[in-house]
DNA sequence: CTTCCTTTCAAACACCTGTTTGACACCACG
DNA sequence: CGTGGTGTCAAACAGGTGTTTGAAAGGAAG
């Protein structure tokens, strides 16, 4: 059901009542027990069914080759388009959302079906904008800082929304969104990968490297008693 | 209660039950509608009470001194510890990360009492580091991408731990996260500041900046209907 | 038409929720 | 000792939850 997927979205599986889901739709209590087996199947097969949409979108994604400053734009893009615009097409997005919170049996498929992909495609973006100076684990963390700029919109929505009641944050705030996130981003990998290649080569060859960006290690401040 | 405040910190308000909290606590259901006026009273005294622990690091926060690029640096770690680390400190941060998803009326007050006066020093901090070339909504806008990769932490760590089963999230990775985080996040502010200067360089004297950083009107890509 | 199967529905069930109630114990004060 | 106030407790209350039940309606096949 179309309106079970919604008032799962916006009220989360355990605030969600199939009273209330049944009332909107339309019909009986009884019926989502008789064709899904309860409220738990009943979110299963909304969770199931959702993967039509973001397939569609990650295949999209996966078809724009080209540069990887434009792939990282074309993931930012997509990945705001899914998180922050309306419709019904959103719903799977912030039920994604919610099962990061509160996780359910059902984030395990969630993760492996359709995060983990994606996931892949943003190492690779990465990875190739950093260059080869950098180890596994340091592009998973650099992706992880990308991936969490635009989910941040998603989940600290309300945050924002309070703290800048001007600050509009619909569709049309998208690509405002996407041009400030991928421009930060690129900006960042670039200057990373030139202060790595920077200090390799004052390594290799003795003599101390341009001073652009990159300060590797600078004086630790408030060292955090728990 | 501290006991209230642990379940309130990991099962939200919605699902926290007062029978639950009193059963831990050693307590009778009626002494919290005796004591705080019911389940909402509770939850508000808990909240407050937190803001102790917060104000402390903030006010630690506040004392260091010293170049933009070390300020953000500290933000960072602290925010970071706040929000990850283990123990009685860290209920609050739970809470607060709770209230951005289920947003209750205490959030109002959590805004305006602790996340504006922190994200007041980290407006000040970027915004001396990417320079006066940038309006306040940029600079509003590069706040919160440095912001949502500590919460992203916080939030997206089911996700996180799925994803990367051998990536641990405790205390001890509070300072390998501060140090990914920080350089990544100055290298892109370094690099903005670099881009916009030159840009502005080449629209007043009419020579094309140095091919440095940051290319501003990349091709858009999946324009994402919906 | 009868029979069987599927589907729908209102009612009821058992359980859990926050809150209230009235009794009971404690204790300083007169 | 008596009294009033304070805190605690088990029990009960009213409401909401997911689930089950048994009856009733629709429809296709014999």
């Amino acid at each position: 059901m179309r309106v079970a997927a919604e008032v799962f979205a916006d009220q989360g599986y355990r605030s969600a009542t199939i009273r209330d889901i049944c009332r909107r739709a339309g019909t009986n209590v009884a019926s989502v027990n008789y064709h899904f087996g309860g409220k738990a199947g009943l979110y299963r097969a909304v969770v199931q069914s959702g993967g039509a949409f973001t397939s569609e979108m990650a295949g999209r994604l996966a078809a724009s080759g080209g540069a990887a400053e434009d792939r990282l734009r074309a993931y930012v893009e997509v990945f705001l388009t899914r998180v922050l615009a309306e419709g019904p097409c959103a719903v799977h997005g912030r039920i994604m959302a919610r099962e990061m919170i509160e996780p359910t049996e059902a984030l395990d498929q969630l993760v492996d079906g359709f995060i983990r992909p994606e996931a892949e495609m943003l190492s690779l973006a990465v990875g190739e904008i950093v260059g080869k100076d950098f180890t596994r684990e340091e592009v998973r963390l650099l992706c992880m800082s990308v991936a969490a700029q635009v989910v941040f919109y998603k989940h600290c929505r309300p945050v924002v929304e309070r703290l800048f009641p001007d600050f509009r944050l619909d569709s049309a705030a998208v690509s405002v969104l996407a041009e400030s996130i991928t421009g930060f981003s690129v900006a960042g990998l670039r200057g990373l990968r030139a202060g790595r290649s920077a200090a390799r080569a004052a390594k290799g060859k003795g003599t101390p490297g341009t001073a652009t960006a990159s300060r590797p290690a600078a004086r630790r401040t408030a060292k955090g008693r728990n």
